[in-house]
RNA sequence: GGGCGGUUAGCUCAGAUGGUUAGAGCGCUGCGUUGACAUCGCAGAGGUCACUGGUUCGAAUCCAGUAUCGCCCA
C-alpha cells in the first residue's frame, strides 16, 4: 500500500506548497525519524547544534539543517540505524537580554521583579516558544527524532552539568579564585575570553607628570611623564612601571612619584612587561583596572585599588569624581590636569578595545572573584583537559573537515588559558555549589540538606550560573541520557558526525572534545571522543557579501524563502552555494534556479509517468543488454557512473558536488538527451524505453532525496506502482543506489558521446544558416569508426534534430547540390543546403581550419616530446595519438572544403 | 606581530590525488509554443584561471615570492 494518497494527475508545474506538509507529516506519523536500535548494525548518529530556544531559524540553521539532513537521509537510506537528534539551547546571556527588553518595555527591571519571578518569565517565554524552533525546522524537511528533543535546562541535562561539576571540582580542575577579568557593566556579568571583541578605536595618548617626592616626602620640581590611554584610572594607581634595562630611569628605581590629584605616594618599580619604546617609557600600573597591570602589580607586590563599580560608574575610592560613569571621569580628570599642570600634552593614538560580544558595551578588566576551569591540570599522569582535547584531534581519532581547520583548533587549543565559568546572571544552570553561615562550601549534584562539613542547614546557593557553553558542550553524551547508563547512549555513542560554522569552533565544537575526553574517559581514546568527524561550513552572508545582522536589516528568514520558493529549492540552493568551510553569497537568482530544478524533476517523472500510463515495468536487466538500443545501454551506464561517483563524494563530505552531479545528470543527460531520444521510440510503438525510464527515474529520484526530499518523494510516490519487485513504502526509508557495475560501458558512452556531437553540429548548422524550423534538410553522415550508433540512432536524430539523415561510407559521393559541411571525430557531416553563401561559408570555415591547425601543431610538438613519449603514461599517449590522427583529418578535410569553394 | 583563506566568463561559484581544446547557473545575443516542462527548448558570444619566478615531458592544480580582499588568533 502506498504510504501517502497519491495524485493521479500531476499538475504540470511542482507546488511546493501544496506537498511539504502532506509529506512532512506522512513521515513523522510512520516514525521514519526514529531509528530502530539493531545491535547488529552500526548506527549513524548526529547531534543537532541547538537553536536558542526563544529564538527564531536564521539562514545558518537553515545551512545545517540541508547539510544533516543530507547524511542522516543518506545514512538512513544505506540502513543504518540513524538518529538525528535535535535540540534547543537557553542560550543564557543572549535570552536573558530579550526578556530584560521585554520587560523594559513595562518600565522594569529584572531586580525589580526579583531572581523568582524573572526566572519564572523567562520559562514562560521559553514554554510559548520552544515549539515555533521545531515547527521551523520541520517546514524545512528536518528528518529529526523529535521524541528525543532535548532542551539543556531539563532535568536529565541538569544532572549532566552537575555530576560535570562535581566531578571536576572534586579532581580540583575547577576552582574559585579571583582573578582579572572581562566585566561587561552592561549585562554586569563576567565574560570568557572568548566574548570579547576587540575593536581598533581612535583615541588620544595621555602624557601625564607625576612629580618626584624627596625623602622628606615633598614634590621636587622634577617629575616622571608617564603615557596612558585611560586617565580615569589613575585614581586607581598604585605605582608606575620602567623597564629594568631602560637606562632614562636607571637612577629613579625605587624613588617614589606623587599621584597628581590624588596626593598619594606611588613607587617605580622595574619590570621587563614595559616596553621601553611605548610612550616615554614609564608606565602607570593601575593593578585594580588592567590585566597587564594587574600582572605587575602582583610582581611587585602593589596594592589593588578598584575605583570603577559593575555598572561602569566610579565609586568612593575616585574621591571627587566618585559617582560620575568613566567616560565624565575622564573629561574631568583631564581638565583638572591641566588646569593643575600635570598635563605634559597629548597625542592621537589607535588602539584596541574590548567590547562585549553580545551588547558591544566598552568592557571593563577588573579583579573579580570568579569560577575556573583549569585547562591544564593533570587529573590523570599526563592528561590535562586541554592535552586530551588536542590529543583527539592530532592523533586523528577526530577528523576534521575541511582538514585545514585543523591547525586552527590546535592552534587555540595548545595556547588556551583557564576558562572562567561563571556568570553573573539569573538564567541559566546555577552553579551546584552551596555555603553555609561559617561559608563552607558544598559541592553536590542533589541539592543538598546540610553543609557537608558543618553539618548546618542554613544553606545558600552560589548565585551564579555556568557559561551557557559549559552545558551546550555536554551535549553528545548528555543529549543521550549520560551520566545514567541506557540503551542510547551505550549505543548510539560516541556520535557519527558533527556539523556546524566555522565561527563557534572554539564556543562549542572544543569545548565538546574537551568534555568527552574527560567524562567519557572510561570508554578508551577511541571511544570517548564526542564525535568521529566534525564539519565546518561557512556562513551565509547577503548578496553584496556583508554579514546579516538586524542592526543591518539584511536578515532573510529561512521560512519566508523557503515559502516562495520551496524547501526543496532552499535547501538545494545552500548547499551548492559553496563547498565546505567558504562563506556564500545569498541571492533570489540562485533560489529560483533551484527551484526551476525541481520544477523540470516534476516534469521529467510527469513524461515518464505519462508513458508509463497504468503498466507496471519490471526493471532493465543486465543479461538482456544486447536486446537494449544504443541509447539506453547509454544512459543506464552514465546512471552507474553517477551512483560511484555520487557515493565517493558523500563519502568525502562533498555534499554539494554531489548535489551538483545529480542534477547534471538529470537534467543535461536524462532529460535533454535520453527522454528526448524516447520520444519517437515510444512513439513507433518500442516499449523498451519505459523500462529505462522507470528505473533511470527511479534511481535519480533516489539519489537526489537527500538534498531535495519533498519533490523527490511526492513523485516517487507516484512511480513506486509502476516498477515490479521489492519498493519500499515510502524513498525516505527506500535503498540508496550503489553501482553494481553491470552497465559500465565506456564504448557505448563513447559512441553516443560521438552522437551528440553529431547532433550539435547538425543544429548549430542549422542555426547558423537560419534555416526555416519546418525545413528537414538532407544530411549526409559519412562515417568511420561510429558508423553503427549513428545508423542505430537515426530516428532519434532526425526527430531530434529536425532532419533527414543517412549514413553513408567516408567517402562516399554527394548529390549535387550545396552543402554546410562540419566534422566531429572521423565524421563528417553534410547538411544540405538551399542555396549558400560562398563568401561566408569561406569565412567559417577558414576559421575553423586556423583553431584545427593550431591543435594540431600543439598535439605535434607535444607528441614529437621524448620526454613526454617517455615519461607520460600509455594511455596519456595513445590517446592524444589517437585525438592527433583525427585532428589531421579534420584539417585535410577542411582544407579540401575550402579549395572546392 | 602570528596564522588561515579567497583572487577562474559581466555576476555567483564548481574544478579529489597535475594529463587531450577550463565547466555550471544566472545574465547576454539569435531562433523557437514539435503533446513532460516558457519555472522551458535549441544554438551562440564571453576566460592570457590576480601577478612573477620555479619544479615537471606537462601547472588553474605543486613550490617560492608579490599584489589585493577577507577572516581568525595575540
Amino acid at each position: 500500500m502506498p504510504a501517502a494518497p497519491v495524485r493521479k494527475q500531476l499538475p504540470p508545474a511542482y507546488e511546493p506548497a501544496s506537498v511539504e506538509t502532506r509529506i512532512y507529516e506522512m513521515w513523522e506519523s510512520h516514525g521514519y525519524f526514529k531509528p530502530r536500535i539493531d545491535p547488529d548494525r552500526p548506527p549513524y548518529t548526529i547531534i543537532m547544534p541547538p537553536p536558542n530556544v526563544t529564538g527564531e531559524l536564521h539562514l545558518g540553521h537553515g545551512l545545517e539543517d540541508a547539510i544533516t539532513d543530507a547524511l542522516v537521509r543518506w545514512h538512513r537510506m544505506q540502513g543504518d540505524p540513524a538518529l538525528w537528534l535535535p535540540g534547543e539551547d537557553h542560550a543564557g546571556i543572549a535570552t536573558q537580554n530579550v526578556l530584560e527588553r521585554e520587560i523594559a518595555k513595562e518600565g522594569l527591571t529584572r531586580h525589580d521583579l526579583g531572581r523568582e519571578a524573572f526566572v519564572e518569565r523567562v520559562w514562560m517565554w521559553v514554554r510559548k516558544y520552544r515549539h515555533r524552533i521545531s515547527d521551523q525546522h520541520r517546514k524545512l524537511g528536518a528528518s529529526a527524532d523529535w521524541s528525543r528533543d532535548v532542551f539543556t535546562l531539563d532535568p536529565g541535562i541538569v544532572k549532566a552539568v552537575r555530576t560535570t561539576f562535581a566531578n571536576l571540582y572534586r579532581d580540583g580542575l575547577i576552582y574559585r579564585g579571583l582573578r582579572m577579568i572581562n566585566w561587561c557593566p552592561r549585562c554586569e556579568t563576567a565574560l570568557s575570553d572568548l566574548e570579547v571583541d576587540y575593536v581598533d578605536v581612535a583615541s588620544k595618548l595621555y602624557y601625564v607628570r607625576y612629580p618626584i617626592v624627596a625623602e622628606g616626602g615633598m614634590p621636587l620640581p622634577d617629575f616622571v611623564v608617564v603615557a596612558t590611554t585611560r586617565p580615569e584610572t589613575m585614581v586607581g594607581d598604585t605605582g608606575v612601571a620602567v623597564n629594568p634595562d631602560d637606562q632614562r630611569y636607571e637612577e629613579r628605581i625605587g624613588r617614589q612619584l606623587m599621584l597628581p590629584l590624588v596626593n598619594r605616594e606611588i613607587p617605580i618599580v622595574a619590570d621587563d612587561a614595559v616596553k621601553p619604546e611605548f610612550g616615554t617609557g614609564a608606565v602607570k600600573v593601575t593593578p585594580g583596572h588592567d590585566p597587564n597591570d594587574w600582572e605587575i602589580g602582583q610582581r611587585h607586590d602593589l596594592p589593588v585599588i578598584v575605583a570603577i563599580d559593575r555598572q561602569g560608574r566610579m565609586n568612593d575610592e575616585a574621591g571627587p569624581y566618585a559617582g560620575m560613569t568613566a567616560d565624565d571621569a575622564r573629561a574631568a580628570i583631564l581638565r583638572d590636569l591641566e588646569d593643575e599642570g600635570f598635563l605634559d600634552h597629548t597625542e592621537e593614538y589607535t588602539h584596541s578595545v574590548g567590547h562585549c560580544s553580545r551588547c558591544k558595551t566598552v568592557l571593563q578588566p577588573i579583579p573579580s572573584e570568579q569560577w575556573w576551569l583549569d585547562v591544564h591540570k593533570e587529573y590523570e599522569p599526563g592528561r590535562s583537559i586541554a592535552g586530551a582535547a588536542a590529543a583527539a584531534v592530532r592523533e586523528g581519532r577526530i577528523q576534521i573537515v575541511p582538514q585545514r581547520f585543523e591547525k586552527v583548533y590546535l592552534n587555540w587549543m595548545d595556547n588556551i588559558r583557564d576558562w572562567c565559568i561563571s556568570r553573573q546572571l539569573w538564567w541559566g544552570h546555577q552553579i551546584p555549589v552551596w555555603y553555609c553561615d561559617k561559608n563552607h562550601m558544598t559541592v553536590a549534584v542533589e541539592d543538598p540538606a546540610a553543609c557537608g562539613t558543618c553539618g548546618s542547614t542554613a544553606l545558600r546557593q552560589d548565585e551564579d550560573v555556568l557559561d551557557t557553553w559549559f552545558s551546550s558542550g555536554l551535549a553528545p553524551h548528555a543529549d543521550l541520557g549520560w551520566p545514567d547508563d541506557n540503551e542510547d547512549l551505550r549505543y548510539f555513542y560516541p556520535t557519527s558526525d558533527m556539523q556546524m560554522g566555522y565561527d563557534i569552533m572554539f564556543f562549542w565544537c572544543a569545548r565538546m572534545i574537551m568534555f568527552a575526553m574527560y567524562n567519557m574517559r572510561h570508554l578508551g581514546d577511541d571511544n570517548a571522543v564526542p564525535f568521529k568527524t566534525v564539519m565546518f561550513h561557512g556562513l551565509i552572508r547577503d548578496q553584496h557579501g556583508e554579514k546579516m545582522t538586524k542592526s543591518r536589516g539584511n536578515v532573510v528568514d529561512p521560512l519566508v524563502s523557503a515559502g516562495q520558493f520551496g524547501a526543496d529549492a532552499f535547501r538545494f540552493a545552500v548547499l551548492t552555494g559553496a563547498t565546505m568551510g567558504a562563506d556564500q553569497k545569498y541571492s533570489d537568482e540562485r533560489l529560483a534556479a533551484a527551484r526551476n530544478f525541481a520544477n523540470k524533476l516534476w516534469n521529467s517523472a510527469r513524461y515518464v509517468l505519462g508513458k508509463l500510463g497504468e503498466q507496471k515495468v519490471a526493471r532493465p536487466h543486465p543479461l538482456d543488454r544486447e536486446t537494449y538500443a544504443i541509447e539506453d545501454r547509454w544512459i543506464l551506464s552514465r546512471l552507474e557512473q553517477l551512483e560511484i561517483d555520487v557515493d565517493s563524494l558523500l563519502r568525502a563530505y562533498q555534499l554539494g558536488e554531489a548535489a551538483r552531479q545529480v542534477q547534471d545528470f538529470l537534467w543535461n543527460e536524462f532529460c535533454d538527451w535520453y527522454i528526448e531520444m524516447t520520444k519517437v521510440r515510444l512513439a513507433a510503438g518500442d516499449e523498451r524505453p519505459l523500462k529505462v525510464l522507470a528505473h533511470v527515474l527511479d534511481h535519480g529520484l533516489r539519489l537526489l532525496h537527500p538534498f531535495m526530499p519533498f519533490v523527490t518523494e511526492e513523485l516517487w510516490q507516484a512511480l513506486r506502482e509502476h516498477i515490479e519487485g521489492d519498493m519500499a513504502n515510502a524513498l525516505i526509508v527506500a535503498w540508496f543506489p550503489k553501482s553494481g557495475a553491470n552497465w559500465k560501458d565506456e564504448r557505448t558512452e563513447a559512441a553516443l558521446a560521438h552522437v551528440i556531437d553529431v547532433n550539435r553540429a547538425i543544429r548549430n548548422i542549422r542555426a547558423e544558416k537560419k534555416l526555416d524550423v519546418a525545413f528537414k534538410p538532407a544530411v549526409y553522415l559519412r562515417a568511420g569508426e561510429h558508423a553503427s550508433a549513428l545508423g542505430e540512432t537515426l530516428a532519434a536524430t532526425a526527430f531530434t534534430s529536425r532532419v533527414e539523415p543517412v549514413v553513408t561510407a567516408p567517402d562516399a559521393a554527394l548529390p549535387a547540390g550545396e552543402f554546410a559541411f562540419a566534422r566531429i571525430a572521423d565524421t563528417e557531416v553534410a547538411v544540405a543546403l538551399p542555396a549558400v553563401d560562398a563568401a561566408a561559408e569561406r569565412a567559417r570555415l577558414e576559421k575553423e581550419l586556423a583553431e584545427a591547425a593550431a591543435y594540431e601543431e600543439r598535439l605535434t610538438k607535444q607528441l614529437g616530446n621524448e620526454q613526454f613519449r617517455s615519461k607520460a603514461p600509455a594511455k596519456v599517449v595513445a590517446d592524444m595519438e589517437a585525438t592527433l590522427a583525427e585532428t589531421r583529418v579534420r584539417v585535410a578535410g577542411l582544407r579540401e572544403r575550402i579549395a572546392s569553394l
